[in-house]
DNA sequence: TCATTAAGTATGC
DNA sequence: GCATACTTAATGA
């Protein structure tokens, strides 16, 4: 395993306190891996061994529900930690991560986290902030799922992906992972036929341009209304 | 308003 | 050329 470069933590929230020595520790009991599209880093109910760091690219986290269909819970996007097990006094991990983009992740033993929380000023106050805002965010959509019609829960789930991971292209915001039809029917409780034909309506409105497994918002501000309507 | 069924086309390895 | 992604229409809860 070659050295793992210092700037690869430096600035990220959970490590922003800490010094190059500190750092240093840390990426020296780190493990780096890579993950192709589709891949699992870990699975819902499995034995939490490790805890994770998002390097480079994005993940899906999926929980099966007791009918036994998935549903896709929250991305992941870079210098994001995940799997963090410990966080919750829990030694199964509570869903299943599937790499949406060929993705880099960090990993360590679950042993060292209350290690890290003792010794890594920032370190707890960050992870358990990340943890509170993820809790929050999937409360929010579990309440709109129930309670919006389908149209403004696709709008909702495609704005939460352009805040997370959209970058310029020069026909609007592209979002920067892989999506199928399906992944949004399960992103949103609904089917993959009912978001084709919305994301149809959508392009011949000018709103959205989508090829295979890529979509570009061209009207975001379309879509926030949608969304809101 | 939306899921389901069904039957098609398009796309990429 | 096959599997996967996507589209569209029809039907009915």
């Amino acid at each position: 395993m070659p050295k793992l470069d210092e700037s690869l933590l430096t600035g990220l929230p959970p490590f922003s306190l800490l010094d190059r020595a500190q750092i240093r520790e840390i990426l020296d009991q780190a493990v780096s891996r890579r993950y192709d599209e589709g891949t699992a880093i870990f699975r819902e109910g499995h034995d939490a061994d490790r805890f994770h760091l998002l390097l480079d690219g994005y993940l899906r986290v999926i929980r099966s529900t007791p009918g036994g269909d998935q549903i896709i819970v929250l991305h992941i996007s870079p210098g994001q930690l995940f799997g963090i097990a410990p966080a919750l006094q829990r030694d199964t991990y509570p869903a299943t991560a599937i790499a949406a983009a060929e993705s880099i992740a960090l990993s360590w033993p679950v042993r060292v986290w209350d290690d890290f929380i003792a010794r890594y000023p920032g370190f707890a106050t960050e992870s358990y902030k990340t943890l509170g805002q993820r809790l929050g965010q999937i409360q929010e959509t579990l309440t709109e799922m129930a309670t919006q019609a389908v149209e403004k829960r696709v709008a909702c789930a495609l704005l939460r992906m352009v805040h997370q991971s959209g970058r310029k292209s020069d026909k609007g915001i592209e979002i920067a992972f892989p999506v199928t039809r399906q992944n949004i029917s399960d992103m949103t409780g609904t089917t993959l036929h009912t978001v084709s034909r919305l994301l149809s309506a959508w392009q011949k409105d000018g709103i959205v341009e989508s090829t295979r497994k890529r979509i570009v918002v061209t009207n975001p501000h379309a879509l926030v209304v949608l969304s809101e309507a």
